[in-house]
DNA sequence: ACCTGAACACCGTTCAAGT
DNA sequence: ACCTGAACACCGTTCAAGT
């Protein structure tokens, strides 16, 4: 509204035509956090694709935080939004739906996974607990529990996420894919000593095999069962 | 043991009298995470504790992910060889209480939780893993389903810990202790808008007045629940 | 073998000066 | 109102030089 279009009329190539807009700023952050990583978002590098100097940022952005929350904000927003929740679907499969569609976006943008865990504001987590809370609701979750299931489901969504995005980081920085990640931790995990770690040492095999998002999945399904078997007990003392 | 002991006489003060050591470093990191925060951690202010040089350090240290991830082992190490895991209680009992205790470490040293998160290699996240997953056993979870279950408590826990560590820091940055801070919480939820956000503005109290602690058990509890079902279900194939 | 500390490359952020 | 870009304070890390 108060944005006078000022345009400068020859754009030579990929030259701004208009000024500089928040949105503008928040999509090449997203750009550049995709292609070259968290450490990749820079005043610098990002004021250089922009093409304007280090400072105009700060007159559109706080921070470099609200830049990051921002940006992970962007990524949540369009994620749920276009989760295809079916109307006649049971809320149990609408929150698989939901928490799978969290996960994929946060495979495919690792950086999400730290930032929405040190996201600034409430914002982009706003946008996760509104759907999946009515979700709750229409599973007949009484009100008293809605607080701690929901986050229950957040806090396991996050953590998932946070893991997610260090190992990314991890396997970026040593040149390695996640299979030759999963082989290394799985090898390290069979060194340990057998008197002092057996469970983790019968886990080296499914580490070393396991599929991300099936296991992601099967741990909401866990935590829905938790959730069905507390609301079936509360039921049957309330009809 | 190759180590050889060249301490100086005369000691001044605090000054160190034995060569550094690796333990000797992680110690001073740990205490001044302790004080100052995760952003207190800098190899100058640590050099300087020791009255060293921060190149000093590097003979000893790899790097500083390294030395956040031997501190954040330090912590972890001491919380889980201190509980009090007691023979005769029962599983669920045993995995409350180890819980809990990762709980309250990453209450007291709230930059742990996003050093777990970041850690690199295995070596905290395998302490926590190993008698968790005793109990697991223990509670006759079959051998397939032990991966997804550890898996799960273990992102539930990290999350928690990401999300306390994050409040932490945006609290101690804008000078609000945690009353404060749920306080502003929930009245930016009640100021959203009725239409889009129902859900999270009927959370304004529980977020405002919920118990930080409770809650992280109450979600052990739920997830513990969904075990037990699939246990049982297993179970009344099986036998 | 271990420590010193200056130096390097690189950050986020500020701010006087411009338009 | 918005942008420029030099400058500031501060990082992690390195490395020649010392003991």
């Amino acid at each position: 509204m108060t944005q006078k279009a000022r345009g400068k009329k020859t754009s030579s190539g990929q030259r701004r035509e208009e000024s500089l807009s928040r949105e503008q700023i928040i999509a090449a952050a997203i750009e550049l956090l995709d292609t070259s990583g968290e450490n990749g978002l820079t005043f610098r590098a990002l004021s250089e694709q922009l093409s304007t100097g280090p400072g105009a940022i700060y007159w559109h952005i706080t921070d470099k935080g609200d830049l990051l929350t921002a940006a992970c904000d962007g990524i949540v927003a369009r994620t749920m939004n276009a989760a295809p929740i079916k109307p006649n679907a049971t809320p149990q499969a609408s929150i698989r739906l939901l928490a799978l569609a969290m996960f994929d976006a946060m495979d495919e943008h690792p950086w999400v996974g730290s930032a929405l865990t040190g996201a600034r504001g409430h914002s982009p987590m706003v946008r996760i607990v509104e759907p999946i809370g009515r979700q709750i609701q229409a599973l007949g979750v009484p009100k008293k529990q809605h607080w701690i299931t929901v986050s229950t489901l957040l806090n396991y969504i996050l953590g998932v996420g946070g893991r997610n995005a260090a190992n990314g980081q991890y396997g970026r920085a040593h040149g390695l894919d996640r299979s030759d990640f999963l082989e290394a931790v799985s090898a390290e995990w069979l060194q340990l000593d057998p008197k002092e770690y057996p469970f983790v040492r019968s886990l080296s095999v499914p580490m070393r095999t396991h599929d991300d998002r099936r296991d992601f999945l099967a741990g909401i399904d866990l935590i829905l069962r938790g959730i069905d078997t507390s609301h079936k007990r509360f039921a049957s003392k309330n009809v």
